[in-house]
DNA sequence: CATGAATGAGAGTTCATTCAT
DNA sequence: GATGAATGAACTCTCATTCAT
């Protein structure tokens, strides 16, 4: 595949990625995307044989431009403080509308789980485990919070943030219980909000 | 209608209940239903007129039997027998294959928000909320355990078994991984989990 | 045929009508009718088989009850009186929208050409070419208007009267544009109309 | 859209046609384009999205290839001569069965009232007016007949045409009433027609 | 007589996918 | 590589008609 058409595809991928983000998985038709990139349908046939290959992909690309904690941690952060930014960033997602693949992502598992090779969700999930997990080890270390079971601990965080996710889209969830929640997750920590 | 239409369209429900547990939302037609209940084309018309008001009813019907605590919770047991009593239902729940509406409730929930009055899935979150809030308060009360916000652990407790069932349904969780979070749920509240 | 028997089907005929009136003919299905006679669906196959026999016998029914010239022509009117009598009750008949069967009839005549006997249209039409006859004739023998042909003449009032009904259904017509071609019917016939 | 598009578009359109001449407006489904056109269900899909606008294009296609009194007039014809003319053609139109869209038209007109725009039969009514009223004045100018209102006496043949079209859909009307009626009309204007 | 649940054929419509150009 | 016309399977929904009660 020559380099024009490896831009190409990621045009296509670009421009379908704020499909699936508009309509969820599931609703998105091959015309969709075509109408969305402006060209032929069997032209995207020529890229992707499905609506299942062109997600997978956008969730590849999605994945590569992504960190958490990117950039924002300085080098003598403490441990609470970079829990405290580390859920900001979690609540921006949450609250996120346009743009969010969260809903079609949930389809997608729903009706296909993927191979454990494209298993992003996990791969995601356990990362930012691993990482929390280092993160509050650290500051039990360093007396700054207070936690029997680290890991543990980080799964919670873990499984209490896509609870919200999941609430966010479905019934729905008020930026300040996403607050209350944050505040009482940090107490557990040992760790008292100041007011943020 | 009749004693009889009551009957069949009860009956309906029921096989578009194991519909529903097996293909989601979404993916369910009309055609699946009639074929289920083995009735015609026509047939299913006169009792529902789209896949989504079977849904609704499906949920309605879900709701009447249904009660968490329902029957176990002898007169004196305590806060925390009380607890983990519901967390070993919720467990339960949450590891359910078939059978299960969860996928297809989420489906449901992406794709048309139910009216306030029909809103299954905030009701059923905000009892158990409260619920569980009256629990952690009695348990503070008599010195079980310890918390400073009942009101946020129960949310807490809530969206933790949110994200479980989200994660279950999706990247797929370890029966194991479920009790090693809810001891560190307990543990937040000052329960030591003795086995179980 | 009980009476009661009659009466029913009576009834029924009735309602038809104004299903038919406001519907057309080839709209109509037998659960319209059904439902505006407030019966079962079986009721009314004991009494018609389709939508065609109701049809006819809402048309026989209305027939029963039908007199162009009815009552209005005294004793000692002119003929130029009883046209313009005629021509006011016709032009009723050609604005009258709710409550109006032309529309049906059209429909019901294009789409199954009934028996001759059955011919309610023609006979009707025939019936109001014999008397206008008479009527001119008699005029032109009290020298009352002129006329060389009183038979196409006649005729020819038919047409354009079916001409104005047909384009009122269709493009519309306005009360004037009836009112000025109406004038020059009776002018054609030596009539000079005094305003009216 | 192609070239090749447009002469299939035109090609469904002649096809269609044939089929509204034959069944009318209302009983014609797509599938009956399709089966006529030999051509896949989704593919009439690709060039209209309903039978009201195949119909449309048919009416908007016959349009074009259309004028009364083309041709057929000399230079020098009397008004007289092109009166019959028009009226002879306008009888074979009254009379052709196979290929008329006029019951289609009713129907069509019967059940949804085209925008003005749209509004074929209008134009064409308003046309034939307009011209018919051109011809009478002319005459009498050259004194070729009598007419005291050739606006209004053009719209009589209009309507008396349009009454007889009607009826010669609805109750049938032979080819000599036809000739008896235009000598009526003729007679009005004071033209003796000399048998033809 | 009267009911109304049930049937099944058939209409409209959409979409993934193919293929000649 | 790229196009877009074409296909046909599948889905939703309606209605005349029947029939057990």
């Amino acid at each position: 595949m020559g380099d024009k058409s490896v831009r190409k595809k990621q045009f296509i991928i670009d421009k379908a990625r704020e499909v699936f983000a508009e309509k969820g998985y599931r609703a998105v038709t091959m015309k969709d995307i075509v109408d969305a990139c402006d060209i032929s349908r069997g032209g995207l046939y020529l890229y992707f044989e499905s609506t299942r290959q062109v997600f997978m992909d956008v969730l590849k690309s999605d994945q590569e431009g992504e960190d958490v904690f990117s950039g924002k941690v300085s080098e003598n952060s403490t441990s609470a403080e970079i829990l405290v930014l580390f859920l900001v960033e979690q609540k921006k997602e949450i609250l996120k509308k346009r743009g969010s693949l969260t809903k079609a992502v949930y389809e997608f598992y729903f009706e296909e789980r993927p191979d454990r090779k494209d298993d992003f969700l996990r791969k995601e999930a356990d990362a930012t485990v691993k990482i929390l997990k280092r993160v509050i080890e650290v500051g039990v270390e360093n007396g700054e919070l207070t936690c029997a079971d680290p890991s543990e601990a980080a799964k919670s965080i873990l499984y209490t943030l896509e609870g919200l996710k999941a609430l966010s889209n479905t019934v729905g969830i008020s930026s300040e219980a996403i607050d209350r929640q944050f505040i009482y997750i940090l107490s557990t920590l040992g760790i008292e909000d100041d007011g943020n």
